[in-house]
Formats: C-alpha cells, structure tokens, sequence
DNA sequence: GTTACTCCCTACCAAGTGGTAGGCCATAGC
DNA sequence: GCTATGGCCTACCACTTGGTAGGGAGTAAC
C-alpha cells in the first residue's frame, strides 16, 4: 500500500477543474483535453486517475451530491427543530449555491443531460429528505403554513426555485435596471428569492410566535437592509460532527 | 424570383428537429449529422439551408422566442386590462410551455450555453414586458400585492420558476410519491407552480373584487384564449395579419 | 541490488466533427 | 430547343474526439 504520498491531491484537482468546466460548457462540450489542460497534465494521465469521461462525470457529480446532501439533513434538523428556522434553512441552502453558482449550474446541466442518471441520484438521495421536509409542512398546515400547499410538490418546485435562480442569477442580474454596478442587483435577487420561497408557503398573518412549527414572523433583521449573518457557521443544529469538512 | 415552390416546408422542417434535438441532447451534444438524419436528408443539404451550425442554433431560438415574444405581450395587456387576470395570465404561460416543454428546455440550456447572446436576445424581447409588468405590480402594491415585493426581482424569478419548473416537471414527476401513475403527478404540480408564483405575489386577503388591479380570487376559469395580436412590436398594436403560423 | 507499484508521459488510433467542392437533376424562363 | 437556378446529392477534407499501448522515472519494500 505504502502510504501514497498524495492520494487526494491530483484527484482532487481533477474534479476540481472537471466540475468548473462541466458546469460552464456542459460535459459535451468539455473535452478531456480541455480539463487535461486545466490540470497541467496530459490527457492519459487524466485516463489514468477516472477511466472514462463518463466515469469522471459521476466521480464529480457524485462529490458535489455528497455535499449537498451532508448539508440537507442538517438544515432540516434544524427546520424541525423549533421556531422561526425557516429563514436559516432556506438562507443556507442558497447560501450554499451561491457561494459557487457553478454547482447550480452542473445541476441543472446533469438534469437535462442525464435525467435517469440525476432522477436515480436523487430518489437516493434527496427524495428522502424530501419527505420529511414534506411532512413538515403538513404538519404545519392551516397554522403558519397556507392551507392549500401541496407539500410535495412545494419541496420540488422550492428546490428547483432556488438552484435555477442562482444558475442564473448572473444572466438575470445583468439585464435588471440597476445590474451594472455590481452589488445591489445581486442582492435583490437573493432577497426576492427567499421572499417568493418563504412567502409562498408561510401565511404572513397574525404573529404566533408561540407556535411550535414554523412561524411567519419576519426574522427580526429587516428585510430591507441584509446584514450577512455570520459565514459557514449556521446556527442552530449541532452537526453530526462526523460531517463533511471538505469543501464548505 | 420563381415563386419558389415550398419555399418554408424543408427549412420549417429543419427547425423543428433541431429544435427538439438542441433541447433534449443540448447544442454540443448534437450533430449536423444526427438532425439531417432526423429530416431524413443528407449533411451538405442541411448546410445548404443554414450555412453553419451556429447560424441553424440562432435560427431555432429566433422561432422559439419569436412565439414567446407573441404570446407575451398579449398576456401584459390582459393583466393590465383589469381584474381577476392574474391566473389567467401565468396559467396561460405555463400552458405554453407544458405544450412542448422543449421550449423550456432549451431555453434553460441556451441561457447555459450561451448567455451573452441569450442576455442580449432577452434585453431586446422581453426586458421590455418584464419593465411593463413590475410597473403593474408596483401599482398594486400594499393593495392585492404584498407590500415587500421587488418588482423586477419578482418577475425575472417568476419567468425562471415556470420555464425551470416545466422543464423539469418530467422528472420531478417521476420521483414523486404518486409518479408512476401519470396523470395526477403532473397536475399536482402544475398547480403547485401556479400556487406559488400567485401566493408569492399575492395577498390572500378579503376579496376585494372591485379593485381595479389584480385581484386575489381564482379566475372563473376561461384563459385569454385565442385572438393573436401583434407580432415583433409589443403591446397593443393590431397583428399586422401576416403573423406567424408556425409551430404553435 | 531487484522487484513492484504508482504516476505520468509520448505516440498512436478509429471514429466522428463541422464544413467544402463539385456534380446531377428537376423545374422555370426564354 | 437552351440556359439558369435551386435543392439535393456523393466524395472528401482537416481536425478533434475519447481512448489505447507501452515505456520511463520515482519511490518503497526486501
């Protein structure tokens, strides 16, 4: 065995550079000379870590789920968990996108290029935590949640919401009023997505901050004015602490 | 000139097959070789028709936004023109593109693909409308509209959540609980994308069917059906009666 | 030393890519 | 009749694609 010197490294690289490529151009059109290149190595090299261009598609697909899906369990925890954790949820899961628009990209990518591939995935994957996300909402139904919600297909719609908007949140950042200047385009959009997903499913009635489920209290910062809130650490949820530590 | 004999059937033929090819398999992912196969004529002819491979891409979203650039213009208009339009509206935009949610599809693709030119095609076709509607949705706010809507935002996020959430609703339906059966999947969806995009704009509040702007209460049914109006100009302007006939 | 193993390389391949050159044939105008 | 033109064809091109064969350099165990 002898300790490989550095196992990870190259590999490493290699998905590194194979997801930004793929994300950007799409696998058809990254070719493995394109990623070889990135890499600073040749292309049978490149053969040598994954055997096939196929097989480096699903080792980057795969990391990237695997992120994802160490954070989704987290956050729902933390749904469940009590009070007013709406906002942290689905302010983390578009943080966790927008950190790097590029895995929004490979996603929706593999879900139209490869839709058995993706659908297979996530009915490992995802469809799980789904149905808990599911129940959730029923169970806050008629409460702080609006009556007519069909979970389910929320959770779908709400997912796909959040990905596809920051997929292209560049392409629609650049054709709002103020997208020249860089900062505030960026911003609204973000707001305005949180505001659609959270407004969509929560009744904005009458507070009922002693409720158990999800409340529609806006969280007490004011919309308007973001104010980040804080980096990787999203309260809450004391994580597995097994959890990943790769990427974030 | 010659009156040329079937002047639009080969060419129109072209398009629809590179259409569902370039949506389904994405532009990179498709051959000159593959379409002409599809047509069932021979490589060299498919060049004859459109000189490169880009300018057959450009041709396709042309005829893809030029439909949805008749369709929208038209929907503003029956949104301004009064009550209850709403759900008429996004009904009949989802409706669009549930009929062949290619459309969708590459659309999503193209704005991956090739977002500069999609940005710029964008900016001239539909930035306009997008303009129109925040207009209407600033008018109505703090009235049937929630106070904290970003107009723009809205808009641009609504647009992706119905092109996004139709091209996907294939493979959402498959991973839904009820997905093996197919009708009810679909239709729970569906009406979900709606629920959303109206709820999030909407208050739910107490009927207030005298107001001139959007109301909250469903639409007795009846879609703006029928009745083309205009072509390349949007809003109002009479179709000039030579109007497209095309793939609808 | 020898062996074994990992990593990366040069050289090469068949197949497919977008695109060109040029010819054949039908129709249309004269 | 003759010519011209548009639409489709066969044959071919240079180039890139994903992938293979096989060798050399480095390190580690013995």
């Amino acid at each position: 065995m002898a300790a490989t010197p550095h196992p990870l490294p190259m590999r490493e690289k290699i998905l590194v550079e194979a997801t930004r490529l793929f994300a950007r151009q799409g696998y058809d059109g990254t070719s493995l000379q394109a990623i070889a290149d990135a890499v600073g190595i040749k292309k049978p090299s490149l053969i040598h870590h994954f055997a096939s261009k196929d097989l480096l598609r699903q080792a980057v697909l795969d990391a990237q789920l695997t992120h994802w899906n160490e954070l989704l369990p987290r956050l729902v925890l933390a749904a469940a968990a009590g009070e007013d954790q709406f906002d942290a949820v689905t302010r983390e899961i578009v943080r966790f996108f927008s950190k790097d628009p590029d895995r929004a990209r490979l996603l929706v990518r593999e879900a139209l290029d490869h839709p058995e591939d993706m659908q297979e995935r996530f009915s490992r994957l995802v469809v799980p935590v789904v149905g808990s996300l599911a129940q959730l909402i029923r169970r806050g139904r008629g409460k702080a949640v609006h009556a007519d919600v069909d979970a389910e297909a929320y959770v779908f719609h709400a997912i796909n919401l959040f990905i596809s908007g920051v997929a292209f949140a560049d392409s629609f950042q650049r054709l709002m009023p103020d997208g020249k200047k860089r900062g505030p385009a960026a911003e609204r959009l973000t707001r305005e997505l949180l505001r659609i997903g959270k407004s969509s499913l929560i009744q904005p009635g009458p507070r009922r901050s002693a409720e158990p489920t999800w409340s529609s209290t806006a969280s007490p910062d004011s919309p308007a004015t973001g104010k980040r809130p804080a980096r990787g650490k999203h309260r809450v949820s004391r994580a597995p602490k097994s959890a990943a530590r790769e990427t974030e």
